[in-house]
DNA sequence: GTCGCTTCTGCGACAATTCGCAGGTGCGAG
DNA sequence: CTCGCACCTGCGAATTGTCGCAGAAGCGAC
């Protein structure tokens, strides 16, 4: 995939970055710049696949820039961190908000619409004043399958 | 507290456990009964905490087999995991369920009542049929302070 | 009580993530 | 344009968490 990077294709541009960056009071560096571009709606990144793929343009760049700049565009509210449960976790440019289903006993994966999760967002809102930044949750469970077969065993039907 | 650890003091005992583990299909050892007797409900542990308080009580215990048995017991359904955001996972066994809401600027925490989150997992049990298994989950976000702060930030009154 | 199968455990290696520090750099002040 | 401070970055080391394997141990069968 080297082809032509070509211009302003992307949801966040440099200078809506640049931007946002000095609001906060932050710097302005090529780390950053870079590192944003990285990121495409959609994709689920580790940290480790997005220190490749920004690696060739930034030469010496070390995994600590990458956890750091990664943690301050969480922060910032420009991209969500998540577990998904294998030991490493999950990075991804907030585009429209989506979550997940996981099951604990097949490992499957169901996505969840956040509309379901809007009315916990409202209630915190509502109860506390904490506005509550739930952009990317993974929920963990049984899915319907397993759920029946754990009901199954748990009746003694353990067959 | 070298006192006498005297008797059957504990919401879970021993005998339950085994029953809970026999139930499973999975063994009784040591190990997992000292282990479930390290954790205490209302104390968050951290993986090493628990490896250092069970450690005089099992000579030669290793690591891994505290990371491994305390996902077993979460599995189980006996205790919880959770990220507070500090880089290391806490546990602690599920007697209520309880939440927090966790402030990204200021680090405050305040307590989250189950209640408000009950909805969700109906919400996601009709929609999905999934059974989530949400114990003890931490809600990022902004405190009513610092989410005040944060807007007039953006509204330009930066100081 | 003994045997045997299967599951657990300890061990060591490895992968993922965090931390402290010294030097480099952005950016506002003058 | 230059200076200087504070913030960022790269580096290396320490932590935290995962994995595969060989031997030990639990538990049902006999």
């Amino acid at each position: 995939m080297s082809g032509p990077t070509a211009g302003t294709g992307g949801a966040a541009s440099r200078e809506e970055l640049a931007a946002r960056l000095r609001g906060a009071g932050q710097r302005v560096t090529a780390q950053r710049l870079v590192m944003l571009e990285a990121l495409r709606p959609g994709e689920h990144l580790s940290a480790d696949e997005v220190f490749a793929r920004v690696e060739p343009q930034l030469p010496g760049v070390c995994r600590s820039t990458v956890y750091r700049t990664l943690e301050l565009f969480r922060d910032l509210g420009l991209v969500s961190e998540t577990d998904l449960g294998g030991g490493v976790r999950q990075f991804e440019p907030i585009d429209g908000r989506h979550h997940h289903l996981v099951c604990r006993a097949c490992g499957d994966q169901l996505a969840l619409d956040d509309i379901v999760i809007e009315p916990l967002r409202q209630a915190i809102r509502q109860r506390h004043g904490f506005v509550a930044e739930i952009d990317h949750l993974a929920v963990f469970g049984l899915c319907v399958y397993c759920a029946e077969e754990a009901r199954a065993v748990a009746a003694g039907d353990d067959r």
